[in-house]
DNA sequence: TTATAACTTGAATGACCATTCAAAAACAGA
DNA sequence: TCTGTTTTTGAATGGTCATTCAAGTTATAA
């Protein structure tokens, strides 16, 4: 009986994060979001709810895709601390790469920083990523430090937010144009730093 | 002859720099800037030209100020990586006083962040103040090499970035709310990695 | 006191914002 | 083919955006 939607939603929601990624919250306009979705209001009102709606289940679905691809890199890996210090040094590399990703700057830091103080819904999700993110990588490096990969006096949940910062500067300051030498340079620089927790 | 404006343009760009921290650009509407700055249209624009120009000149002023408190710390240590390490320290403690910075994390960055990719005048000032606090790190780490504070291997300028996104990433971090303890860890983190690159 | 120049005011501007909704179109089952 | 339900369309909505400007106000110098 019923009519079936035209659209489809996995490419809808992809278009809306490389909108938003590379424009962020305010400066996506529901026109620009009507265009990259090519969906006209209506559908996108049925289907989202909302321009806030959209971009909460956008952030959501990108934040889970980092997950898996964090996953997916650290199967590459015997040694969790080597995986580690490659996945920062991958960012780097891919931050030289143009025309991959809307921005260099991650979605999620970028949505903390845009909507704290003037959109709670945001931020609060925003926050709750991240929480999850640096919980993800304690897990990572209690299991390095069960494997003894880890100075015994190495506390993981302190070297998690450790690492998640190094990821946040490293992926912001990727957005003053840096030469490419430099900013895979600041990656092995970052890579090193866990060099220091080694047993 | 001529009346003179019945504002001080001084305290009018402080109010304005505590506002465009607070709330971001395209959260400060004019008509909050009018409030913050009992300034009424015509004038803000007699005076700055438009909201891009005050946003500009305010966010100049930051970075000066940002700029001076820096010397000023500096000015009280004999070693240079002492004062550097206090320099995290400090900015992880003050994350943790609620009410007196209108936000944790950095202007310049949030401006970065918020304007790439949508807005190239605003890009471009972050960008290139935040090369000139680059540039005065690396003049630090230079003269402290110099000292023989430093290892000879030690390169400055990369020092001197991966610095810089260190506090990228403690002050966006620090967005997320985390219990105070656990950001003063994350300084204490931040300038240990320091130890690593001293004689 | 008066003339003059600068500053302040606030209503008006047109553009754009997110959102709504009635009508049209399209599909699935009978 | 017809019916019923859903989706799509796009014009319309009311609000807010940054900005302008003519008129009113105020201080200074003559």
């Amino acid at each position: 009986m019923p009519r079936r939607p035209a659209y489809d939603r996995e490419s809808a929601l992809s278009r809306a994060i490389s909108l938003f990624w590379e424009k962020g919250y305010h400066g996506s306009s529901m026109k620009q979001i009507e265009e990259a979705l090519d969906m006209r209001p209506g559908s996108i009102y049925a289907t989202f709810g909302s321009k806030d709606g959209l971009y909460l289940e956008a952030l959501t679905r990108y934040a889970a895709a980092g997950g898996s691809e964090l996953a997916e890199h650290m199967a590459d890996y015997d040694s969790i601390v080597d995986g580690l210090q490659d996945y920062l040094r991958n960012i780097a590399v891919s931050c030289t790469q143009k025309g991959v990703a809307p921005s260099r700057a991650c979605l999620i830091v970028k949505t903390l920083l845009e909507s704290s103080n003037i959109h709670a819904g945001l931020s609060e999700q925003a926050q709750a990523i991240l929480k999850a993110i640096e919980q993800s990588f304690e897990e990572l490096l209690e299991q390095a430090k069960e494997r003894g990969e880890l100075k015994e006096r190495t506390k993981p949940d302190r070297l998690a937010r450790l690492l998640q910062s190094q990821i946040m500067g490293l992926r912001s300051i990727a957005e003053r144009n840096l030469p490419d030498e430099e900013l895979v340079g600041l990656g092995e620089d970052m890579a090193q730093i866990l060099d220091a927790y080694r047993a």
